[in-house]
Parts: structure tokens; C-alpha cells; sequence
DNA sequence: ACCTGAACACCGTTCAAGT
DNA sequence: ACCTGAACACCGTTCAAGT
């Protein structure tokens, strides 16, 4: 019989999740399809149908699932970790998250799960910046500027380096292919700093905005 | 004759553009098909591929496209232009940019187009950045930083507004949802800062992250 | 030189039928 | 209660044929 995942392993959202995660890590996010991923299973590609809505769902699921383990890096942050290493510390957990799961960290940085993993990160980082004492307004203002620009950073990268292969390709040569060949007369800036351009990495941009929205951080508590 | 994007219109690179960009930022990424766009300028669907390569290379043209209103918003800044007021500027242009196109910014904002907007765009920041004198290494992480922030932000925020109209809507009320309703128990950081991060809107984020990103490179210049 | 249209190898999703 | 499989309404792209 070919219907189960495995010998005795029934089908279910959390099988489907396991799997799903896997595939669309394995082979991009091209792949996460339900043919595809029935085919994983061992079972029709609409069987997914009797466990989640629609395609959307199970992305966020997959989504939540990858929270979990930013969660996991969160656990030892106490009261009395200062707020600057507590957010250096969610800053890590997410910079990792979207190592580990590039293809649905691009899928889903945009994205709001409302599960239950988002939700304790929501709450944990909230608890940092409260003590801080700038007011609900300034706290929640500095709160989704910490939490959007470093997703959208991340997730930026993400998405760039998830792309099908040929479209990355191009991609990724456009800056030592075009800019590094542009003219000193018209171009004088961009020829001088193209080369040193190229070599600038997501990390240490990721690296410098977490010092940035830091040091942003202290000049509100005056 | 329905051969024809118009009377006497031949079919072109330029009409492409023109027609596949209304189309996307009017009904949407989903609406940005071959057949959608060939009933769109009344030819065949695979006519388009006598004048692009294949569609990733529409969509980098439609990127390019918007980009020149961009530059357009930038053609009175000169070398007298204080850093700040053109950084400033730069930053509008590109919010601007995302509030008119914000389908295709969805679309391309973690892309690299190499046309002729995008590299004058470039030197125009560089050219912004190269007289604080930060040197080589100073100057290209510090363009990037304020770039890739900017453009990851926007490209966020054009991704979760331009999401299919069933899953925006789903996106949009997960906080006043979820997150309003969570405990005091549990989430005590949460239930008292849910309704006013509601309120925080996209445009505050964006200029604070603007505010943060010219303190730090002022701070980078001691 | 440029466009057409059939065709190929895919999608997400619905629904009646099976067990 | 859960899964199957045909079917529907789509995709991007290729290629031989038309004009």
C-alpha cells in the first residue's frame, strides 16, 4: 500500500509541516507544490486538503514552526539581561532562523503567523524594551522599527539568495558585470567603489543595523 | 484587425512595458500573465517572446521603469545639497516610488535591475556619501546599510499590501485578531501594547528608520 | 521580421466517488 | 473519517507554421 508517509505513520498537519519544511528547503520554493509534496507523503496531492485550508495556510504554519526554534534561543533572557544583549540576542535568533530556513523566511517575513510561537517572541521582546520607560507610543514605535527592519533586512537577503538558479545567477553578477565595468567619466563614484562594493556581506549590514537601531534606541531614552 | 495594441501602435519593448506595468499595479502580480497581457495589447500570448527574453526580464524592465521617476525626484540634488537634505530626499524618492508602483516594488525591491535608472540612482548616492570622507570600507558599508534598509523596508511593506485580497485581509486583522485579544496572564506585555502598535503605521516606521540611519552615519563620522 | 496557435509540462483547488 | 482521481481554470515557454 502506498497511502501512508510511512509504515504506520498516519497523515497529518504536523507530518505535513515536517515534510513540507524539508522539500521546500531541499529544492527551493518552486517544489512546494502539492503534486510534489503528495508525492513525498505517498498520498494524492489532495489529500492536504483534509488538514489545512489552502496552500497559504500550511505556509504559515511552516512559518510558525520556524519560530519555534528562535523561541528555543530566547528561553535564557531573564528580567535581568540588560536590554542591549537581550536584543543583540533576538537580532542572533532571527539572523540564524533565516540561515536555517531561507527559502520560507523569504515566503513569509511579510507575513503575520499569529501562532503561538510568534506570539511569545511578540511578548519576549516586548518585555524587553517595557522597562525602558519611553512611554506606549515611543515603545511600541521603537519596537516594530527594531522588529520590521531586521526582518526586512534578512528577509530581503533571503529572497535574493532563494531565487531559481538561472534568475540568481544573473542577479548576483549584475554588480561585477555591470557596475564593476561602468565608465570613471560618467559613473566616477560608482567606478572608484564598485569593487569594494561586492564585497560588502548581508552579515555585516544585518551586524550594522542591529548597532544602528541600538544606538537609535539610546538617543530616545535622554 | 486585431493585431495591434492601438491604431498604427506596433508592437514594442517600450508598449510592453507601458501595458504590463498599468496591468500589474491595477489588478495585481496574479494579473501579470502572458495570456492576461496578450489579451492586454490584443496579440497572442507568445508574442511577447520576440521582444524579452522571458518574464523575469519584464518584470526587471518594469523595475527600471519606476525607477526613473525616482531619479527624476532627485535631478536637483548637486554637490552644494547638504548630505542630510540629499539623504533625506534619496529616502522620499524611494517611498514614493513604492507608494505609486507598489506591485512591481513588491516584486523587485530584493533585485538588482543593472539599467541605465538604477546605475544613476547609485552614483547619485554614492556621490551623497563620498564626501564625508568615512574611506573605501566606511563608505560602501554605509551606502549599503541605508539601501538595503530602505529598500527592505518599503519592499515589506509593498509586499503585505499587495497580497491576493483573501489572504491580505487575513494578514491584516492578525493583530486587532490575535494579539488584542491575548491575556494579561500570559502576555501581559502584549495586551497592554497591542491596540497602540494598531496605530504605528508604515510611513512613522519608515521615517524613523530614516532619523536612525542619518545618527548613525553622523556617529560614524568621529 | 514578426505573429499565431497548438502543445508541453506544470499550477491550486473542487467535488463526486470510493473505502 | 479520510483519501482518490478526474476535472476545471489557470500558468510559462517552445516550436513549427503562417504572413
Amino acid at each position: 500500500m502506498t497511502r501512508a508517509a510511512g509504515p504506520g505513520v498516519a497523515l497529518s498537519a504536523t507530518t505535513i509541516v515536517d515534510r513540507a519544511l524539508e522539500l521546500a528547503e531541499r529544492e527551493g520554493a518552486a517544489a512546494l507544490s502539492m503534486r510534489r509534496l503528495g508525492r513525498e507523503l505517498g498520498v494524492d496531492a489532495t489529500a492536504f486538503y483534509r488538514h489545512f485550508r489552502d496552500k497559504d495556510e500550511l505556509v504559515l504554519a511552516l512559518a510558525d514552526r520556524t519560530i519555534e526554534s528562535v523561541l528555543d534561543r530566547l528561553r535564557d533572557i531573564t528580567p535581568d539581561t540588560g536590554w542591549r544583549s537581550a536584543l543583540r540576542r533576538i537580532a542572533d535568533a532571527m539572523w540564524q532562523q533565516a540561515q536555517e530556513h531561507p527559502v520560507v523566511f523569504a515566503l513569509t517575513f511579510a507575513r503575520s503567523t499569529g501562532g503561538p510561537a510568534e506570539r511569545q517572541v511578540v511578548e519576549i521582546i516586548l518585555r524587553t524594551l517595557q522597562p525602558l520607560g519611553l512611554g506606549a507610543a515611543k515603545t511600541v514605535l521603537l519596537y516594530r522599527l527594531f522588529m520590521d527592519t531586521l526582518l526586512a533586512l534578512a528577509g530581503m537577503g533571503c529572497t535574493a539568495r532563494t531565487l531559481p538558479p538561472e534568475i540568481a545567477e544573473k542577479d548576483v553578477t549584475a554588480w561585477s558585470r555591470v557596475y564593476a565595468a561602468l565608465p570613471h567619466k560618467d559613473f566616477p563614484a560608482t567606478h572608484k567603489h564598485a569593487p569594494a562594493l561586492i564585497g560588502v556581506t548581508d552579515h555585516e549590514i544585518f551586524m550594522a543595523s542591529v548597532d544602528s537601531l541600538i544606538t537609535y534606541i539610546e538617543s530616545q531614552l535622554a
